[in-house]
Order: C-alpha cells, then structure tokens, then sequence
DNA sequence: CTGTCAATTGACACAGTGTAAAGTTAATAA
DNA sequence: TTATTAACTTTACACTGTGTCAATTGACAG
C-alpha cells in the first residue's frame, strides 16, 4: 500500500508543512523543502510538476490531517439554525489559526499564480457552501434577517470569515482569538438573524 | 519649479498607472513602465530605488490625483454621528473601486516585500483613524452599540471596509457596487449602531 | 540477469531585478 | 567660447529562483 513513492510525496509534504509552520512568512524555496525532506531539490520534481503545486497538496494535506470535513460536519447536527450557525463560526474560526501559515504561502502568491488562484478559490468554494447551508438552516426556521436575502446573507457571512478578516483583527488589531470567536459569532447574529 | 527630474518621475507614476489600470491583473515589469515612460530601463533606478518603491509613489500619487483627503474629510462634517458614518462609507466605498486595480499590485507582494508590507499599513491607518474617528462620533451621540467596545467597533468598521473585502464581495460574490454601498451602511449600521 | 523504479549529480535555460561603467546630449555658467 | 553638470542611453553583468534535461547509480523483483 505504502509504495516508496508515495512515502516521499508525504515526506516532502510534511517538510514543507513544518517549514510554513515555523519559518513564519519567510518564502520556502524548493531548496529548503528538498533539504528539509532530506532528498535532492531535482527529486521533488518527481513528484510534483511546480512550487505551487506543493503548496496546494500542503494545504489539503493540512485539512485532511485536521479533519477539516469532521469539524464541519458536526456543525450541520444542530437543531436550530442559529445553533447550526454558531457550531459552523465556532468550528472554522478555531480552525484558521491551525492553518494560517500555510494558508498565507499560498495566499501570497495568489494574485500572481493563476494556479494557486484556482486551488484556493475551490478550497472557498467549500466554506462558502458551509456559510450558504448555515444561513439557509436559519432561514427555513424563519429566523433571518429580513434586511438581507438569503444570498447576500450567506455572501456576507463567507466575507465575515475569511481568512484574511481573521488575519487583520487578529494580526493588525491585536484581537485574541476569544475575541474574534465571541465577536464574530456576535456579529453574525445581530446582522443576519431577526 | 518643474525639474526635468521631477517632470520624468511624475511621468513614470502615471505609465504605470496606465499599466495597471489597463493591464487587468498582469504583472507589470520595469522594461513595461519604462516602455510606456518613453525612457530605458535604467533611467527608472535614477529616479526610485526598486521597483516597490514605484508602486508605493504610484499609489500616492493616485490618492493624490483622486482626492482622497478631500473626500474623507467631508464625511467629517455631518451632523449626526450615524450621518457621518454613511458618509464615511460612502466616500470610500466610492473610492475603492478607483484605486482598485492599482491596490492590487501592491496588495500581491505584500506577503513577499517588507517595504510594501510597510507602506500599505500606513496607508490603511489613515483608513483606520477614519473609522475610529467616526465611531467616536457615534459614541458621543450616544448611539454605540453596547455589544462592542469603541475600540472594537472601530476594528470591526475598518475590516468590513477592507480593499479585500470589497474585492470579494465584488468579484467572487458578483455585488454591484451599489449593492456594496448600499449593504455596507445597513451591515455597519445594524452592527455598529444602537 | 535484466528491467525498472526512485533518486542522484551536474549542467543549463530563462525571467526578472538590480548594479556598474562609459558614452551622449543639451542646457547652463564662466 | 569652453567647461561643467544633469539627465539619460547603451551595454554588460551579477544574482536569485524556477524548471528542464541527460547520464548515472543502487535496489530489488521476476
């Protein structure tokens, strides 16, 4: 099962992992990863075709080790739909911090790699489902808020949570992460449910 | 009055403005602006020490041209505290979208160059005194939200009213921008205020 | 014994930024 | 007039980092 390539995929993806981790926000070479993983820069083109093609397979890497998709699930198990949206707040802001270093690496090269562009705007896509299926539970209990539709309510809430929001009021305006858990769950209902 | 010198510089900031404003997310090179300038390469590093440095002179140099100060400072002169924060919205709602595109090139290397990373946060304090500013007066009438601190309402304030933000809301989500000013005041006023 | 898979070594092309040096041109000043 | 200076040009090159290519090695499976 464990083929000796695929033992080397994993390696170089936990090398480059421990690097986003603790180089904090310092470029990671294709250099340092092949070193880190204790083979040949050339090797790691063995196994995947670009730079940006390790850091998408980290990210989701990342989410698989997380348990991301169990973290979700348990949020859509509430009874109310205010319940629901408060579980999915409480699971993805505990789960930003966990991966913010490897998120910005690819964030960084965002607006310039079209690749990267692609990958992250489909990991989104997941959380933007999320927010639009919470909004939607505290619709069906006629609970939302009559300010905004359905769509804009759930365009709203992915906005709330993005990682860069997490980023400024955590990084720039010094908040904790209780704050931005309590403050964002706070938010979200006054702005989106009656 | 006019230099030669400073007639030259003033002439790169605006071909790279163009560059960026009709470039539409490209990357834009020095052999590009200088191109476009009508001068070599190497009179570019006469006139700014790297490249970063252009897009930081060419941002300001955009705020200049636009009036950025000016339009701010109206919003000072409401009447009422709520009546200056949606003129404070306003105006830089209105805003954004006119220093979009050329944001955007500095907003890409901000995760890569400390001199960017600098610059930008400088120039979102601006943005962020403002929002301060703002809910002050709206705390002086009285009407803050007693869920949120000043200081918190401010850090709230400043991040819905984020570049990136807006450039999701935008672009991923497909609001118009009269959808954008439009939710904006009612996201701001029902968080913010009483 | 042979084939093949994973990895190695070393060389190299390419893009883009930034540096360095020597030469040109036109205005300015003595 | 001649000398000087400022702005700019041309040419060349160093450097970093990504990605490609070819020849070679070592292991191990049939």
């Amino acid at each position: 099962m464990s083929s000796k390539k695929n033992d080397t995929r994993v390696n170089i993806l936990r090398a480059t992992w421990k690097l986003l981790e603790s180089g904090q926000g310092k470029a990671v070479r294709m250099s340092d990863i092949a070193k880190r993983a204790g083979i040949s820069r050339q090797a790691l083109y063995l196994h995947f075709k670009t730079r940006t093609d390790i850091l998408i397979a980290t990210t989701l890497y990342v989410d698989d080790m997380n348990g991301l998709e169990n973290r979700l699930r348990k949020s859509r198990e509430a009874n109310t739909g205010h319940e629901r949206l408060e579980a999915f707040i409480d699971a993805w802001g505990k789960y930003i911090p966990e991966i913010y270093n490897v998120s910005k690496a690819l964030l960084a090269v965002l607006d310039t790699d079209a690749a990267a562009a692609n990958a992250w705007k489909g990991r989104m896509q997941a959380l933007r489902e999320g927010c639009h299926a919470a909004m939607e539970a505290v619709n069906n209990d006629g609970m939302l808020s009559p300010n905004f539709t359905l769509k804009k309510a759930a365009d709203i809430l992915w906005t709330l949570l993005s990682v860069r929001n997490w980023e400024l009021l955590t990084q720039d305006c010094g908040w904790s992460q209780e704050d931005y858990i309590r403050n964002m769950k706070q938010s979200a209902r006054t702005l989106l449910v009656k």
